[in-house]
DNA sequence: GTAGTAAAACTAAACTGTTTAGTTTTATTT
DNA sequence: AAATAAAACTAAACAGTTTAGTTTTACTAC
């Protein structure tokens, strides 16, 4: 394997669990089974390490979830398409999984790097929107006048729900099935 | 003033804004003008500082949202009553201020601290969830089943809203103005 | 009341031992 | 010759403690 793929795949582990600040140099380099010059030599420094990771990251996911597979999936009838499109959200990703990790790092770091931030709504939170709001304009029936606007908040509700019981540990708290958010979103689009 | 609250006022502005690994309780102590011997006879550890911290933003947050005053807004129309809200949500800190920064500080640092993940859930998620649902049981007219989780698609819309918008800079590269979002949801929840 | 006193809270600074980002040096591989 | 490794290294910052001395507070004796 290429050294710097072994370096970004050790940086992932330690920046993705402990942040920006509190990963060391020295412990990505032993997680990478490489040596520090190595990384050094590089990628400058641990910033630039840092933006490399996320970027690379942003665009791992990118591919992941905007494939041409899943677009076909935005096609047929909505009560089927929306709610397939929702469970998908839901269900996915489920456990601590590295997608959830990689969000939390987005968002505990975008003061401190803005420039992240920026890329993570470019490349995943941009098309999301974008996919959605096609699909719901090809669908007239649905009534929906102002699309860009549904379709956030079709994600806000399934994002924050996410966010909520599996990031911040809400299931033992505020308790609540997936099933019941996706049918009362889909009931109210459809109604 | 107390010395005790003098240095959480300083741990805060430090810790919103460094996170908890970046924060230093040296610059914990200069910013709170108070010596370093005095934190720690206060609070213990560093980890004892930012529990205390995290817990007194949680009750004030709290106090300021769910006041008597806040709950008597929510009597009325549902066309004026949750546009009223959902304005609120959405224009009130508008700025980089203290809320987002906290929400930052809460999701950035729920892998490591996941009490304090759940103490913002139980003082803030919690108590939304529940003032909304039950507005929305006081309004059959409405038809709404499932208040819970429709209450839960109203503040996913809102905050994810202001998540992308605010917190990761997406007003230049997703434009998009509060009302279209309060319109298209009002759209959905009236018709 | 006022002077004296003792406990408690506080300060500033030095200190310990660890960890950090980043560099350099020397040696090994390819 | 170019990339790597391992290890030693620097200079700074870190959490947390200790020290030596000051201020505040409250209580006592007169």
């Amino acid at each position: 394997m290429e050294k710097k793929e072994k370096i970004l795949e050790g940086a992932m582990k330690e920046f993705l669990v402990q942040g920006y600040a509190g990963t060391s140099m020295d412990r990505v380099a032993k997680a990478a089974a490489v040596s520090k010059t190595t990384v050094y030599s590089h990628f400058g420094d641990k910033e630039g390490l840092f933006v490399a990771l996320v970027e690379r990251l942003a665009k791992k996911k990118y591919s992941e979830v905007f494939s041409q597979g899943n677009h076909s999936l935005l096609q047929g009838e909505p009560e089927v398409v929306l709610r397939q499109f929702a469970t998908k959200m839901v269900d996915l990703a489920c456990e601590d999984t590295e997608d959830l990790t990689f969000i939390r790092l987005i968002v505990g770091e975008s003061g401190r790097f803005p420039k992240l931030a920026e890329t993570f709504v470019s490349n995943l939170v941009k098309p999301g929107i974008e996919v959605l709001s096609q699909y719901l304009a090809s669908r007239p029936e649905l009534e929906i006048e102002d699309r860009e606007a549904t379709a956030r908040v079709i994600l806000g509700s399934l994002v924050y729900f996410k966010i909520v019981q599996v990031m911040l540990y809400g299931e033992k708290i505020v308790p609540m099935e997936g099933d019941r958010l996706i049918n009362s979103l889909l009931h109210l689009l459809l109604r």
